[in-house]
DNA sequence: TATGTTAGTGAGTACTTACTTACAAGAGAG
DNA sequence: CTCTCTTGTAAGTAAGTACTCACTAACATA
């Protein structure tokens, strides 16, 4: 027997082990003989701190909803204009995917979204959050003339999550060859000049 | 035993099958027996048809495969206006993934990324050939003066592909209240009027 | 130093997984 | 109608799967 450790640091490592299982082989595939051995444990170890699966699969929500949360609430405790707002917000997402590229998996997996119910809705109430944080962000812009009249935020948040979501696949398909932080900045503004840059057009739509 | 089926016929109502069954439950969580079950028949029957399940997946791969080429190429026949052969590309994404719902999961999933390398390189190379279409196609719009000379092609597929992604994603998750080829076509043209209506002036990058 | 609690193990459980083998029955060709 | 190949099944297999149980060694505290 080698380190014994306090439930709570074990805990967050047990945790942590998930999430870079989760990235390297998958969230739906990650079995708790898996985890066990990344954390250095026997199987068995782990239904000492969690009783089953689903409670891990339920702590590991619970860490991603707080990290996501507070960096968003990071950007929005800041009184920023609401140009740089909207970057911080969508910069804080790439970079949360940066740190810990399993998010997008994870919070689209089955296993979040299937198995456990209320965790789904969870899940769900929170991306509609950072949606929400970002159409009244594009709100306030549209206010302050910063973005055509006729673009409706709701469908400008669209697509910053959508760029989000699409660079975010791109980069962990790709063996993450380019850094995701820097070029998503820069998608970003491109995407940011085109909504501004629109004001005072009309929008066709054929 | 009920009715006996020549086995190209069979297969292809396994493939099938697998799709369904892809979109309900995952394609990383369904089980041969999942797959005998929804045809009709043993777990072993479907051993007889397809040596492994690899092998299954690899069929399942091929025959998306054609289905996309085919309708990018049904598009890419026709003469159209560059803008009309963009639009058209796009909508034939939306229209393939109302059509196999599974679609996107399965493009992204370990099962066929992890797993088989060969069906990895040959998916990576089948959407790399979509960002291609839309690359070229962009370039001509571009030539025409359609969109800002100074919003670069390949950005501007990047906006493309993660729509197509992002509301998928969206679709998929909300319990697909809304139709996916009317709403992805709607923002399209958002989107594209953008493109559009920037065009002469400065991308303004902070 | 003695004691109760906690974190860990080793060897199980019942069940599921992909895959196999031996055999039976449908159907087309003669 | 018969022969034969093909499509199917029933009943396996070995290797996982999540999870349990009896037990032990480390730790905190008295």
């Amino acid at each position: 027997m080698k380190a014994r450790k306090p439930a709570a640091d074990r805990k967050s490592e047990i945790v942590t082990a998930l999430l870079v299982l989760a990235d390297r082989i998958g969230p739906d595939r990650l079995t708790t003989n898996d985890v066990a051995q990344q954390v250095g444990l026997t199987q068995a170890a782990i239904f000492r701190h969690f009783p089953t699966k689903a409670d891990l699969w339920a702590a590991v929500g619970d860490t991603l909803t707080n990290r996501l949360t507070q960096s968003w609430d990071a950007v929005l405790g800041d009184t920023l204009p609401p140009r740089e707002r909207l970057r911080g917000l969508v910069i804080a997402q790439f970079s949360q995917i940066a740190a810990c590229p399993a998010l997008p998996s994870i919070l689209h997996s089955r296993e979040l979204n299937v198995d456990n119910p209320a965790l789904r809705n969870a899940v769900q109430g929170l991306l509609m959050r950072f949606q929400t944080h970002l159409i009244d962000t594009l709100k306030d812009m549209a206010r302050a003339g910063e973005i055509a009249e006729n673009l409706p935020p709701e469908d400008a948040a669209v697509f910053l999550t959508s760029l989000i979501q699409g660079l975010a696949i791109r980069w962990s398909l790709g063996a993450r060859t380019f850094d995701l932080v820097t070029e998503g900045t820069r998608l970003l503004d491109v995407q940011l000049s085109l909504f501004s840059s629109a004001s005072g057009r009309e929008i066709h739509t054929s």
